[in-house]
DNA sequence: CTGAAAGCGCTAACAT
DNA sequence: ATGTTAGCGCTTTCAG
């Protein structure tokens, strides 16, 4: 049978709530009886039932992760477990577990609804890829504590944190401007894309910082597809006079962007530089390597748990918070100085 | 205050066994009674509290997943993270929650120990990559419910489960050779890289099988990166007489194989045929697409989240099994027929 | 500083 | 078919 506070209890001389003030290091045990029951545990092999902890405390200990994990998830969106991994990393080390659970935007509400209130966890982290309406009333009308991994497209009065998107994007443009280029131009996603939109903007105010104007013919939005950045970039390579250097929002048009260059004939970076925005999953296997600025999305899982175990103490507290974890890494497809 | 079973029994002029019973969907309980309960649950929004009924049943319908998780692992091995995925679904499908812990090696045994003496789950994933001697030994001592992902690389009694390697092997060489390929060679990882070894063996049975012998001269074996592929396929160009086609043990390799033929001006396919295994996460990018042996890993972690059901209503059972969920993509660095 | 005792909300014999 | 009741193992007032 499994030893209990109960025979903890008995051979220690003690009784269960002393042992359970030992186990909880409860500040009015005197210091022998707690070495003497923590001897008695140790030589029991006394470990406290945690089913019974939680069900007494009427807490878990436990965070629950609500996220879309579609076949190829992890193939299409490493990053989304890179802040899983973040996330989990922090959360344990303050005690706190995680549990995944996959679902949709249609069913995320639905299953959340359950959640709460069956209480099977301390608080929810939502990935913002499944977020809703629905779940966003929900989230604050209850006020269970949460936070949204990604700032939502709509209005919303949840909790969120997202990386600084503007904060990057005017890195990018300091480091092209420094580097010397001074006709730069900006292929990326459409205006529902925030990161890209954001990524936009602060190329803007960073180029606006060196005296310099992104021209609108400078500027191609489209899908962030490899296809796409083949097409936006041939269109680009017909403006003159043509830009010194192409920023890409993120790698799968940076790929195409590539591509385009290499049947244009024009080499990396001696005839054009190229950057762009994460890490992941091209910029490396490409030729040249690409200059990037990373953005370090595992520090923004592990900011977002902190910010979740302040929440659950105070389940009043509204977060809306950028991060900024990025920085600029050297690769040979911009001209070094 | 929260609505519990008290509150939906007085209500409904019943007792809590009963509500228990109606909740739990028990034989004994007359159609009439379930619905008035039902309906009186649905009205007073009542859930049952997922820790009390842990606590009462003794169990927590929760699964364990014990990982490595260091910074980037995401983006260095985001098959875990799509075996991850399909262990989660199915565990989800049949009321099971998975819940994250990432660890290394060392301390792996430590935490499986915790764990289990703690019963804080009912059964645990371990994921070969941080599997010891003591976590074995500790797994198979106290017959605790769990399942390798991935067999260990050492002799070991514990339940795991892993793809079949030889079988994807002997898959790619029945391709090849169906597509008239009569020479090949193969680079790959060395003896201790079982993963490689395996499908070296594989491509070895089905060559056999068509009549072929993989000559010794076109077996090289090294390290699994895109440098060492780069070597050994520079190596193996050396031999006379060159091969038709090469098979790459995996991703990194390839792309190291791919950058030395286009260095050495072979086209590919045309003066050389290249297969991999994997369909990530390179074989899509680099020029031209590559055919692979894709294994479908999410599969795989399905798999284990069913033989994991099965041992924790059979504690004492012990599994070790392949499972072939390997398919064939043509792409076009084979000669099509 | 320590102990007694009342729960926490549900489950599962057992009785009716 | 339904109800009674004794736990599950720990936490937490409240007395002493």
């Amino acid at each position: 049978m499994r030893v209990t506070m109960r025979d903890v209890a008995k051979a220690a001389g003690v009784s269960v709530s002393t042992v359970s003030k030992v186990v909880n290091d409860h500040y009015s045990i005197s210091r022998e009886t707690a070495q003497r029951v923590h001897a008695v545990m140790r030589e029991l092999n006394y470990y406290p039932n945690a089913r019974a902890q939680s069900f007494a405390r009427g807490t878990t200990k436990t965070v629950l992760l609500l996220a879309g994990m579609a076949p190829n998830t992890a193939f299409n969106n490493p990053h989304m477990f890179e802040i899983v991994a973040g996330l989990e990393e922090t959360l344990r080390k303050r005690g706190y577990r995680l549990v995944l659970q996959g679902t949709d935007a249609t069913s995320a509400c639905g299953v959340a609804q359950e959640v709460i209130s069956r209480q099977s966890v301390d608080a929810i982290a939502v990935h913002v890829g499944i977020m809703s309406h629905p779940l966003s009333a929900l989230l604050t009308k209850t006020q269970f504590p949460h936070i949204v991994l990604g700032m939502p497209n709509f209005d919303s009065q949840v909790c969120w944190i997202d990386n600084n998107n503007t904060y990057s994007g005017s890195m990018a443009a300091a480091y092209l401007t420094a580097q010397g280029y001074r006709n730069i131009a900006f292929i990326g996603g459409q205006y529902y894309d925030l990161g890209s939109t954001h990524r936009l903007e602060g190329v803007k105010q960073g180029l606006a910082g060196a005296g310099i104007r992104l021209a609108e013919q400078h500027i191609w939005l489209g899908e962030s597809t490899r296809a796409d950045g083949y097409r936006m970039t041939g269109e680009l390579l017909e403006q003159r006079p043509l830009p010194d250097a192409i920023l890409c929002a993120n790698n799968y048009i940076a790929l195409g962007c590539v591509d385009a260059l290499r049947d244009h004939g024009l080499r990396i970076p001696q005839d054009m530089g190229i950057m762009t925005f994460d890490d992941y999953p091209f910029s490396r296997i490409v030729e040249p390597q690409l200059t990037v600025v990373d953005i370090n999305v595992r520090a923004m899982g592990s900011q977002a748990a902190k910010l979740l175990l302040d929440i659950i103490r105070h389940p009043n507290m509204q977060v809306q918070t950028y991060v900024t974890t990025s920085s600029v890494i050297e690769r040979q497809s911009t001209r070094q100085k």
